[in-house]
Formats: structure tokens, sequence, C-alpha cells
DNA sequence: TATTGTTATACTCTATAACTATA
DNA sequence: TATAGTTATAGAGTATAACAATA
């Protein structure tokens, strides 16, 4: 059953889709900086925290396995990753961010502009509540 | 030159990356629902307020001109939109949502699940607040 | 000449299915 | 037999460049 929202609540998605362009627009234009697409800055972010075997980036990406391959293969063309072995399991290998992926991807953390212009805004209490909120209406 | 963002807006802006990937999520599902991409719904959404000639869809949607034939043929391949001519430039195709395509449009808006089950866990003043702060931040 | 929309081309991301090597 | 990763294939979104029709 559908039900109609409220003029508020509607009005919040909308800054929240506004907010989740604009994200978009900033993320893609830094990974670009760096010669990357949106998804390859998005796997080195995740192996730049530490290895992974290729099965928990699809997981975490929410996409199939298959699609893994060809991105780890292109960050590993430009030397911002490297696959290994896992000596555990030898059917599994473990994507690991190198030496310069781990630059790269601070550097790209860095720039997200989104960090710094629009928050600063916001002062100190008013970003604590922000948090409060968005980590309320995440659940 | 880059600065270190403290740790308060860092945690933010990684509420604000978790926002995103579920705003996409939940839409993305949406539109599969109605047999449509993310893209294709997302130009539909346009289409509903009103016809735009194709240039204006690339401008919304941030791309090149000639991505958005692609998007409006395989949203008239299934009777959601048409192309009109415009009487005062012939060189202007409109693109219109037609009347199934804002029945879709509206059923799309109103199964974004997004809109109700987190936003109900905070109170009217509470909503009021995170869309004054959201507004801000996209200033 | 400039602009609108399209076509042609190439790359990336995506899902599905079949394959391999391990377990 | 089940699982991890890959390959093959096809569809969709994206940018670039070249084109026809119109301004």
């Amino acid at each position: 059953m559908t039900r109609r929202t409220d003029p508020l609540t509607a009005e919040v998605v909308d800054l929240i889709g506004a907010v989740v362009a604009r994200y978009h627009q900033e993320y893609d234009a830094a990974a670009a900086g760096h010669r990357m697409t949106g998804a390859q800055a998005r796997v080195l972010a995740m192996l730049s925290a530490g290895p992974l075997p290729m099965r928990g980036i699809a997981e975490r990406l929410r996409c199939e396995p298959s699609n893994v391959t060809g991105i780890v293969d292109r960050l590993e063309a430009q030397g911002l990753a490297e696959r290994r072995p896992d000596p555990a399991d030898r059917r599994v290998k473990l994507a690991a961010a190198t030496e310069r992926g781990r630059a790269v991807a601070a550097d790209l953390r860095d720039s997200l502009e989104f960090a710094r212009e629009p928050l600063a805004a916001l002062s100190a209490g008013e970003r604590a509540t922000l948090r409060d909120l968005l980590a309320r209406v995440l659940g």
C-alpha cells in the first residue's frame, strides 16, 4: 500500500537527492583527477584500509563478483593495487593497495571538496546535530 | 593545498557517503520494479513535471547531449515518454512523459521507501532541523 | 556561422552463465 | 559437491567526434 508523504518529508527527501547528486559530482571529479572512475576510486578506498578477497569487494560494492575482476585489473594496470595469494586458501586472491595506491587514496580523501566548503558553513555544534540526525535516519 | 579535515567533519562525510549508497540502492530498486534503470527513472521524474528539450535534460543530468538520445529512446520504447516538435524552433525536440509515464513516475515517487521508514524515526521538529542543516550545507 | 539532435565509436560498469582450480 | 575467481557475452551509461537540419 502506498501512502502519501507529508510535505516536510518530501522536502527532506528532495534535499537528500540534491546531496546525493552533489556528492557524486564531486567524488567522480576527484577520481577523474587521479585518472580513475568512481568505481575504481571506491575500491581503492576500501583496499587502503587493508587487503580484501575479490568476493569481499563484491559484497561491499553490492555487485556480482565477476565485475570486480575488471575493476581490480584496471587498478593493477595503473600500479595502484595488486593481487596476492591467500596462504590459508589457495582459491582466494587478496586484492591489496600498493604503496602508491595508498598515497593516491589519501590524496583523494583530502581532495574531496565536499568535506570542507559546504560543511564549513556549519558550526561544530550543528555538525554534531547533523551527524546524530543522519545516524538515526540510517538506523 | 590539502588540509586535514577534523574528526567530526570526517564522521559527517562518512555518514553522507552511507546515505548516498542507501539512496542509490533504494532508488535503483524502485526503478527496477518498473523495468527502468536509475537514469531512465531520473529522466522520467524530470519529464513528469513538464516537457523538456533534449539539451535541457542533458544539462540537468550533467552529461553530454548524445547520451540523452538513448535514454529517451528506451523510455519511448516502453511508452513512458514521447518526442514532440517545438513550434518555436524546428531544431528542438521536446521530450514529454506520456500519461502512463506520469502515472509510473508518481508510483515510483511513492514507492521510494527512503521517504518513509528512515525518516519516520525523526519527529517533525527533527525533520525540520535536518532540512535546515542540509539546505545550508548545499548552500 | 552557430545550435540542436543524432549517429558512430570506444570505454566502463553491470548481470548472467559457463568455466577452472581449489576445497 | 561446493566455493573463489575468471572469462565470455550482452545491455546500459558515458564522452568524443562528425554529421544533418535548422537558426
